[in-house]
DNA sequence: GCCCGTTCTCAGGAAGTTCTAAAGTGGTCC
DNA sequence: GGACCACTTTAGAACTTCCTGAGAACGGGC
């Protein structure tokens, strides 16, 4: 994985409504002993307007923690001194209330990881996207409820085109149209980015998997299928920006 | 039912009407000396909206008792002094009018506990489901009348589908269905989550029981049963996202 | 101990999704 | 106007996810 072109990328973009109604920053502890993954997910996060602080150890996290006061912890499962539920426990303990996103490689099997969704907490499994990771991040904060904000709805949406993120539905002029996972990732990508030009590769590093090791083609594709299944109502959201990317907007008002 | 989609709050768990409507917090002392069951049993409670302490001994329960004067305990039969039946007879001796929730192994002679749980009190053996133990918390709340809320219905209902948690009764369309236990802890925890999206590994971590040690695959399983005993009868109202998980629902409403 | 309902595993097949590759379309620039 | 290039679309192979039926394992009640 490049994640110098990564990163690169993902400087250019994100609408991250931080400036205008940026009530209160949400602060994030990033955990991970792998600094590609760290670097990776510390960029996103600060572009979309969160405070990230970074940990690569579980006692650093701990020391990070006390005098950080996150507001939620992205946490890999498996770190070189405690493991991710040990700093999670002692967190707890120390009476931080925070929320924890676990990170997992797919295959790990411990139990401990079940029973993660009831605290609030959640976890995701390496690797993810980035779309993924934000939005369930986003989900628990919401649902810890630390910081109640006008950023965090459940529904977003752009002229007739609605996304609900808790039944996964999404609406063109009130008609339910349904998506497969990927193509509900991308709209989702597209409709935050709401009027502005996102290029291919920005697509592909936030709406794929990070280890997706195919070429930006396959965004031409997805971006197809979306215009099939929600483009045929006029007028087409879905705008082409040759040599530049996509862009999600409204008719020309000249 | 539905204060789904305008609740913006909690996404992909318990509604919890915490913050909004909370008329009164109930307040639940959890003593149990092992770690990780109190600590799941707190995380859980907290998290539906209780406000939860804990005590690892007989006598720090009597000592916390008496000065946070909760709605209810929940109190493992086996504790390292007295035991829990023990703490039980002096705290209403000290005229402390509180429902007990007995936690308790599974095989344990019945009858001791049986004339024990008079009073309105309830118990769950170990290992149990965090559905369960909330829904026989919440009914235990409900008898002894501590605490009186719109929250604790006895009846939940979603469409033509009716479930009565006192009775165990579960109707469509008004004919009586029955349930196996599995089947009705997963049918509760759907409708509780109506028109929201539960993702298999959530649907796991709440129904099955904490030491369940087999895959997601279950589920699949038991929502196949649940079908066909509920969704015999049009609509369905059961509904697979595909790769995120199930939504109970009603047919397309525009 | 035996029966029965219940729980759980597993495996085959159906359905849906992802991705590649290649042919088709249309813009742009000389 | 023709060549090139960027993008669009389609087809289909490989893969994943989901559904369901069969049966083993378990446990409580008689």
């Amino acid at each position: 994985m490049n994640s110098t072109v990564l990163t690169k990328n993902l400087m250019e973009v994100e609408p991250s409504m931080t400036k205008e109604n940026e009530v209160k920053v949400q602060r994030v502890l990033v955990v991970d002993d792998e600094k590609s993954i760290s670097e990776l997910i510390t960029t996103s996060l600060r572009f979309v307007g969160f405070e990230v602080r970074t940990a690569a150890t579980g006692a650093e996290a701990l020391r990070v923690a006390e005098e950080f006061k996150p507001h939620a912890l992205i946490l890999d499962v498996m770190l070189p001194d405690l493991d991710g539920f040990e700093v999670c426990r002692q967190l707890r303990a120390a009476g931080q209330d925070v929320g924890v996103l676990f990170l997992t490689a797919k295959d790990t099997t411990e139990d401990k990881i079940k029973g993660l969704t009831l605290g609030g907490d959640d976890y995701v499994t390496k690797p993810f996207s980035l779309e993924e990771l934000v939005a369930r991040l986003r989900a628990l904060l919401r649902r810890t409820g630390v910081v109640e904000s006008t950023v965090n709805e459940e529904i977003i949406s752009f002229a007739d085109l609605e996304l609900n993120e808790a039944t996964h539905e999404v609406r063109r002029a009130g008609n339910l149209i349904d998506l497969s996972p990927t193509e509900f990732i991308l709209l989702r990508y597209l409709m935050i980015n709401a009027d502005r030009v996102v290029s291919k590769s920005q697509i592909l590093d936030h709406v794929w998997q990070y280890d997706f090791r195919g070429d930006a083609g396959i965004v031409e594709t997805y971006i197809s299928y979306l215009r099939k299944k929600i483009d045929q109502t006029e007028p087409p959201l879905i705008h082409t920006v040759r040599g530049v990317g996509y862009r999600l907007r409204l008719p020309a008002k000249s």
